[in-house]
RNA sequence: GGGCGGUUGGCUCAGCGGUAGAGCACUCGCUUCACACGCGAGGGGUCACAGGUUCGAAUCCUGUACCGCCCA
């Protein structure tokens, strides 16, 4: 058998991606085994992939395939998500395009055009997705429309609507007005932008009164909004501020208007903004409309849904123009009527919409709320209890804040994409939802209210309403099922912090408040993917990376790598395209290192009588169907030093690999695994192999371990594995069992040794300047008793002598010292400065210790393994320090030129 | 204003109480029969700063500076 001289990811792909797209990793619900379940945090349907979801399904794969080698019956549950408005945006957005718009389409029409898009956009993540390898059960994909996941909703709205934790009320809400809908507070982000400040003048019924913040017979006030003057209903003042003290309960007079208001008290102006006093106006402002409410004021409104002045309060010239437009115009009217006292530049945070982009207008509006309080108390129990832990801790905290703080959830949007909201109206304006006990029947169809003319709510609840089921729903949930007792409460949740509050909050109050337990014990969160100058990657700034680019250029398995070896400790990742060269270098590595075990395979001569595994394995590879080399083949055979060392390395990082995946480290566990597969194994035992003809102890000590090799790369690296497994093992790799640890021990400490005399002796041979061909002669200075002198003389190309070696070059190691008779140009000046450096560190190591030893609260305070430990290391050291000297007197005396 | 994260070789990052590490970049030498996506050797860091705790601090504590994020 030949394999390719690289390792091309194209030719070996997609053919692994074609067998694992489909029922490749069904999950059995009646297994016995441990059950180990996640679910994919659903991407937009109509989405591509990007780098976020790259990331959070190559951790969660590696978890999954992992556990599934280590005897789990694990369920990785992909799915996608509607995403209510990015994806109605898209839409409408496309028919804008043919200069339509949804309301001349019809709510029917146009929904039939979203899922007609859908259709066609709508695989694209999922095929995406399958390039990375993912061990998804693909027979159990979800999306959020779906109609079991839709009666999961349902159910969730009547179920707490009948606990009262639902209400309708007329509350200030946030509203897009380019995609006319109502946004939670989570969807409004803010943004600190430079505007203007401007003092109105606002005059006073009484022109005699004693002067406040401005001029005779007026009050100053700051606002930032002067077009929503015309719904104006108060102006308010510290109760405390002596500049208003005479004012409070007077009136004043709202510019270009001849309607007055009154002049009040309330703590909860800053005295310190602006001049003092501020206007009220409870429709456009939260804060205005709890002062508002507080005082009993009115609160009209100007503003339409569009964005645009209204009502009969508002001058004629400005009605109907939109609201930036109205603000520039009203400044001017002032001007002119001399009432803006002032203009000044004042930087706000500004609510913008997270989806659109445009400033986030205050409305005060009746939509649905999830009385977010009773469900979070729940959840804070439960973080009591100490029934979830976060990887990395501190977002125990952070979730427990936010927890604390909340306020109510508006999860109406005015949209018609998602879930519709299941309520209807009478012409009473009495509200039906379904009882409890008939949730899927909607009230229309209910003989007690035959006859009503109901109505239902146009509106569709908000997409996290939703995804916040999706550990539940996706099981079957609020069904019962073999599914969602097995696999409920899931393993674990994987995902970006960023969405800590929008998702992983509200699934923890979903869970708590209509399963009672928390849908997962454990959530390990990752950090952001930035760009390479450490920016948060977006559309706008067009420094987004795309996954499938990264996917062409490296190869799954090398982009896998990538993102694993990056995601460290949940810090932000910065985009490094090096870290992909790496681990397309890797890759390469491990396919061209088994291609030399096959190779060397070759040479066990046929009259050679083999233990049965490596018979039973060569014999396979001849036929074309090559077997394992099970665990027992090791048993009975003479092993060597290296053979020894090699297994004894492979089951100290089976430990440290295992201690990885247990505290969630990948990085940790692509790190181990680069320096076992390249390090030790390539570099040396490889190495080692070549240098003797092979027999069949060490070839099945080889195999056996390659074979381990790929069995432990398999979950960062699943097609390479995969494909090399296949064609030199016979085995489904990510089926195979996951290595344990061997009782092999002894060989480490001498092996180590032989690699620090083996690196004195190389060194030796760069500054001799010998040709790879040339053989080094060496004369060794140490205890050599059992030494490992062959190995030595492989590894280095030397060739190990005795007697006095006249003129040479020397190095000192532990234990050691190496002469090499000198030859062809050296220059001895440098070297000899050399070696006096190394002298010097030696000489501070060496002093360092000596006080350590010296002191007697080292002595009597350090643990006394630890003492002993320095203890050794100061007569090493000090060892190696007389004979360096040694050396360099040698040289002061110039015995070596 | 409150909270969190970061500051380690030229670059990107590990390490988080006991002898400073990796990949890339750099220098020198190599078509050594798996790999030049490679092999061997080498240079390069007062671990942001200031205090403190400790027998011992890059690592723990306090403060400062700068960078970034979240919440208000």
């Amino acid at each position: 058998m030949e394999l390719a001289k690289a390792f091309d990811p194209k030719l070996v792909e997609p053919k692994w991606v074609a067998r694992w797209g489909g029922v490749a990793f069904r999950a059995d619900p009646t297994s016995p085994k441990e059950p180990f379940a996640v679910v994919m945090p659903p991407p937009n349907v109509t989405g591509d992939l990007h780098l976020g979801h790259a990331l959070d399904n190559t951790i969660i794969d590696v978890l999954a395939r992992q556990r599934r080698m280590a005897g789990c019956e694990v369920l990785y549950l992909p799915g996608t998500d509607h995403a209510g408005i990015s994806t109605q945006v898209v839409v409408e957005r496309e028919l804008a395009a043919e200069g339509v718009s949804r309301h001349q389409l019809g709510r029917e029409a146009f929904l039939e055009r979203v899922w007609d898009w859908r259709a066609r956009s709508g695989g694209r993540i999922s095929l995406q997705l399958r390039r990375l390898g993912l061990s998804c059960d693909w027979s159990r994909e979800r999306f959020t429309l779906d109609s079991g996941l839709s009666r999961a909703v349902r159910y969730q709205f009547v179920a707490l609507y009948h606990r009262g934790l639902i209400y309708r009320g007329e509350r200030m809400v946030n509203w897009d007005p380019k995609a006319q809908t109502t946004l939670s507070d989570l969807e409004v982000e803010r943004e600190e932008r430079s505007g203007q400040m401007y003092l109105l003048r606002y005059l006073l019924e009484d022109p005699t009164l004693p002067l406040s913040n401005g001029g005779a017979g007026e009050i100053l006030v700051a606002t930032v909004r002067p077009e929503t003057i015309f719904a104006d209903q108060a102006i308010a003042v510290h109760p405390r501020d002596p500049r208003f003290a005479h004012l409070i309960g007077r009136s004043a007079k709202i510019p270009l208007t001849d309607r007055w208001i009154p002049i009040l008290s309330d703590p909860r102006v800053d005295p310190d903004f602006g001049v003092g006093a501020l206007k009220i106006t409870p429709a456009h402002d939260p804060t205005d409309y709890e002062i508002g409410r507080d005082h009993g004021l009115g609160h009209p409104s100007v503003i339409d849904l569009e964005g645009r002045m209204c009502s009969e309060l508002v001058p004629g010239f400005l009605r109907g123009l939109d609201r930036f437009e109205a603000r520039s115009r009203v400044v001017e009217a002032l001007g002119a009527a001399g009432l803006l006292q002032e203009t000044r530049p004042h930087r706000a945070a500004l609510a913008v919409s997270e989806r659109t982009g445009v400033v986030v207008e205050p409305l005060l509006s009746t939509q649905w709320f999830v009385r977010t309080e009773p469900l979070a108390q729940l959840v804070l129990g439960g973080l009591d209890r100490g029934d979830m832990t976060f990887v990395p801790e501190r977002w125990l905290k952070v979730d427990r804040d936010w927890l604390t703080s909340l306020r109510d959830w508006n999860i109406s949007r005015q949209l018609w994409w998602g879930h519709r909201i299941p309520a209807w109206y009478a012409p009473d304006g009495t509200v039906h939802v379904p009882p409890m006990d008939r949730w899927e029947t909607d009230p229309p169809e209910l003989p007690e209210l035959a006859g009503v003319a109901l109505v239902q709510d146009p509106d569709v609840f908000d997409t996290w309403f939703s995804s916040n089921l999706w550990p539940m729903s996706t099981l079957g949930w609020p069904d019962p099922s073999q599914d969602f007792a097995r696999f409920y409460p899931n393993a674990l949740l994987v995902t970006g912090y960023d969405i800590l509050f929008f998702w992983v909050a509200r699934m923890q109050m979903a869970g708590y408040g209509l399963t009672g337990s928390s849908p997962f014990p454990r959530v390990l969160l990752h950090g952001l993917y930035l760009d390479r100058n450490g920016q948060k990657m977006s559309k706008s700034k067009r420094n987004g990376i795309d996954p499938l680019d990264l996917l062409d250029s490296y190869g799954a398995d090398a982009t896998r790598f990538a993102l694993v070896a990056l995601a460290t400790g949940g810090q932000d990742i910065r985009h490094d395209p090096r870290r992909f060269e790496q681990g397309q270098h890797f890759a390469n590595k491990v396919w061209n290192v088994s291609r030399f075990a096959l190779r060397k395979l070759e040479e066990l001569a046929d009259a050679t009588p083999l233990p049965p595994a490596l018979a039973a394995w060569r014999v396979g590879i001849e036929l074309g169907r090559p077997s394992s080399i099970p665990e027992q083949a090791l048993e009975g055979l003479e092993l060597e030093l290296a053979d020894r060392w090699v297994l004894e390395r492979l089951s100290s990082a089976v430990a440290e690999l295992d201690a990885g995946y247990a505290a969630l480290d990948l990085a940790k566990v692509a790190q181990l695994l680069y320096r076992l597969v390249w390090e030790d194994f390539c570099d040396w035992y490889v190495e080692v192999v070549k240098l003797t003809p092979l027999l069949p102890a060490r070839a099945t000590v080889l195999l056996y371990v390659l074979e381990r090799l790929l069995r432990l790369l398999h979950p960062v690296m699943p097609f390479l594995t995969a494909e090399l497994s296949e064609a030199l093992f016979g085995t489904d790799v990510a089926q195979a069992p996951w290595p344990s640890q061997l009782a092999v021990s002894g060989a480490s400490e001498l092996f180590t040794q032989l690699q620090a005399v083996v690196a004195a002796a190389r060194n030796l041979r760069s500054e001799l300047g010998l040709a790879p061909g040339d053989r080094l002669s060496l004369h060794l200075e140490g205890e050599l008793g059992a030494w490992p002198v062959t190995l030595l003389e492989g590894l280095a190309r030397a060739e190990v002598e005795v007697g006095a070696p006249g003129p040479s070059l020397a190095q000192v190691v532990s234990g050691f010292t190496l002469r090499a008779p000198l030859r062809g140009q050296v220059d001895l000046g440098a070297w000899a400065e050399k070696q006096r450096r190394r002298l010097s560190q030696l000489q501070a190591q060496l002093r360092t210790s000596q006080q350590r030893l010296s002191s007697p609260d080292f002595l009597d305070k350090a643990p006394s393994q630890r003492v002993a430990e320095e203890r050794a290391r100061l007569e090493d050291l000090s060892a190696q320090d007389q004979r360096l000297r040694a050396l360099l007197s040698e040289l002061g005396e110039g015995n070596l030129a």
